[in-house]
DNA sequence: AACTATTTATAAGA
DNA sequence: TTCTTATAAATAGTT
């Protein structure tokens, strides 16, 4: 998508790879946010990265129905 | 993102909203397989339109840990 | 972390 | 809903 055009497959340099994990993510957490305000949608969205850390968003209000957040304390 | 910038709240036409979610939700699921492949990530995305319709990817690939699908049919 | 050339996503229109 | 296309946004490679 920029410099050049990649293959969507496994990215083999560690570092690089957790590069593009950085900056992919944080564009895929833009992309979710934008969505459910948008279309007023309801979204989850959870990663786990290669290392197994845990990266989670949801749009969701605290209701019930239809959806319950992933973490309790992401409904405050 | 195209023939304007639009602002990012939400769209108050429903059929304009519809179809913006058609579009960005086709985008925000393939970008989210591309991360999960490029990056070697483990990814659960779950959508509720305004409508109350579910749209749901995992990248799981049938382990018990650290993350099950959200709907076990993913999991043949 | 910042830059920037390019690719990709997409808003509006057909 | 699918296609087109001009433009905004994301991002790969570089610094």
């Amino acid at each position: 998508m920029a410099r050049g055009k990649i293959k969507i497959r496994k990215i083999d340099n560690k570092t690089a790879r957790q590069v593009t994990f950085s900056k992919r993510r944080r564009g895929l957490f833009k992309k979710a946010k934008e969505l459910a305000i948008l279309c007023d949608a309801e979204v989850g969205l959870i990663i786990f990265s290669s290392n197994g850390k845990l990266f989670e968003y949801s749009s969701n209000r605290c209701r019930s129905f239809p959806f319950r957040p992933f973490s309790s304390s992401l409904c405050v």
